[in-house]
RNA sequence: GUCCCUUUCGUCUAGUGGUUAGGACAAUGCUUUUUCACAGCAUAAACACGGGUUCAAUUCCCGUAAGGGAUACCA
């Protein structure tokens, strides 16, 4: 007996880690990339990065019927605007069945799988019938030991012959150890009946051809890692270092739907986050560094380990998410901001930015961007250099335009037509008007802004006047003008 | 049904056999301010429950409850 060994025991980070760090990011291409498959990627990509090691990615395409090309295209698009950039070509599993039913008849030959004849019928209703009685919906086939002799000449499943004494444990590095019962786990099916391989069997084989050092996954896949185990035992390959993280939930902590959070990744980059900010987010979800909530990249690959990722279950939080991604936006360098923004216009189907505006957003780049959260606040408050004149001030500025404000602005703007323009005599300038016609300087500094830009977010208003430039300002100024 | 996992402020989390249980987001109030935002200060806010073990339990053990996952010729 090939399996009689009573336990199989999965393994730790072990000297093994000495050697390069291989992970590598699965997904099924059935849709887009969620948030939860995007997290998953993440960490990943950190361990890997921060190790000097490879990520890789492979796509499971084996359910013919529900994999598509859109959807991988999707998903290569949302890792790369995250920004988790893979080594290599990506790997499609399903061409490499071939391969994965080599491994099956090897096992076959070995005797560590057999044939088994019994149909989905036979099966399904001894599982009903089993759970009617409160018995184990386990399926014992009953050709696990057949004589080959006694084989008919009909369509039949490779089964692997699993231990059925003693436990299987995996040395988890996020759950622990985690122990089955060997009877607890049935003769899993390498090979459906029209001899393509299961998933079960693919993983294992692609892991250990792709030289996989640590799987990195959902913990909806920890059982799976039982019988996995089973099949990299039957081989006698090394087993994986394995670590499965805890599922994303919604802001109600329920599974995650539609209504809340499980968009696609493409969708947060139309809701204008920037990636930065997604990638400290998502990391800090699930995994901690002591008290470090905003960090760069450099900072989670250098600090991203086993030891950091919690076992719990973690919500999603849109106003925490804002928070960061408005702190990344702040600290964002100028030329890469402008870019990102660039990128997020296409994303929404924007009108692209005309070479004039685009260097006129650059200059206002400096002001706009520590208060803003996403790149749709960030333009909004931008535009005092993206609108065109006459502004149509929006419902709120048009308040600050009544005619007596209209005709205070009048008076003010001789005053500027004399001020030198820099940032100090403007603001002289326009306090020694309010001073000197007993104003307050925000009963000046409003309806001054709702002419120069149309709007009540905008950056300071001297600060606009200088990115501006005098003549504009004047000639918006004469835009209200009663 | 069976198996596996989880449980610290509303949320993300730090943390420990003895702590005033810490931080962040959100909330509330205040300060600053030419608006929004930013920033600063302050307030409120948690160890799921029940038993043990212990001089001492949020921390260790056992139950209970609640949530999640797995139980496929899906991935």
């Amino acid at each position: 007996m090939p399996n009689a060994i009573s336990e199989l025991v999965s393994k730790r980070l072990t000297p093994m880690s000495a050697n390069p760090v291989v992970t590598r990011f699965a997904p099924s291409p059935t849709g887009y990339l969620h948030i939860g498959g995007a997290r998953t990627a993440l960490f990943n990509w950190l361990f890997a990065r921060g190790r000097g090691g490879k990520f890789l990615l492979r796509i499971e395409d084996t359910d013919r019927a529900r994999s598509t090309p859109e959807a991988t295209e999707a998903i290569l698009k949302g890792l790369t605007w995250l920004g988790l950039d893979w080594d290599g070509e990506p790997i499609s599993q399903f061409e490499r069945a071939d391969r994965h039913a080599e491994v099956a008849h090897q096992m076959l030959a070995e005797g560590n799988a057999y044939k088994c004849f019994s149909t989905q019928d036979e099966i399904t209703e001894f599982r009903e019938a089993a759970r009617a009685e409160g018995k184990s919906t386990l399926f014992q086939s009953p050709w696990r030991d057949a004589d080959p002799a006694s084989h008919p000449d009909l369509p039949y499943v490779v089964r692997l012959r699993a231990p059925r004494d003693g436990q299987t444990v995996i040395k988890d590095q996020v759950q622990g150890d985690v122990t089955w019962s060997n009877d607890q786990l049935d003769d899993m099916v390498l090979l459906r009946s029209d001899g393509t391989p299961t998933y079960m069997l693919a993983v294992v084989v692609d892991d250990h051809d792709m030289g996989v050092t640590h799987v990195i996954r959902g913990d909806d896949h920890l059982a799976n890692a039982a019988r996995q185990m089973q099949i990299y035992h039957a081989m006698n390959w090394d087993v994986p270092v394995w670590a499965h993280i805890p599922l994303i939930h919604g802001p109600d902590g329920k599974k995650l739907s539609k209504r809340h959070g499980a968009l696609g990744v493409e969708e947060y980059q139309a809701m204008g986050y920037a990636a930065a900010g997604m990638r400290n987010y998502l990391a800090r979800l699930g995994w901690s560094h002591g008290d470090d909530e905003f960090f760069t990249d450099a900072q989670a690959k250098e600090w991203f380990g086993f030891d950091g990722i919690g076992k719990s279950p973690a919500r999603l939080d849109f106003k925490k998410l804002e928070n960061i991604c408005g702190q990344h936006i702040a600290s964002a360098n100028d030329d890469e901001l402008l870019s990102e923004i660039v990128a997020y216009q296409s994303a929404i189907g924007a009108q692209p930015l005309s070479e004039e505006k685009k260097s006129a957003l650059y200059a206002a780049l400096p002001l706009v961007k520590s208060g803003s959260k996403t790149f749709g606040q960030l333009l909004e408050k931008s535009h005092f250099v993206l609108g065109e004149r006459p502004f149509t001030p929006d419902e709120k500025a048009a308040k600050n335009l009544d005619n007596v404000s209209r005709g205070i602005l009048t008076e003010l703007t001789p005053h500027l037509q004399n001020a030198s323009w820099s940032r100090d005599a403007l603001e002289a300038a326009v306090s020694a008007f309010a001073e000197a016609n007993d104003l307050k300087l925000g009963k000046l500094a409003q309806p001054l802004r709702a002419a120069l830009a149309g709007r009540t977010a905008t950056p300071s208003v001297f600060d606009m006047m200088i990115v501006i430039g005098r003549e504009e300002t004047l000639a918006r100024l004469a835009d209200v003008k009663i």
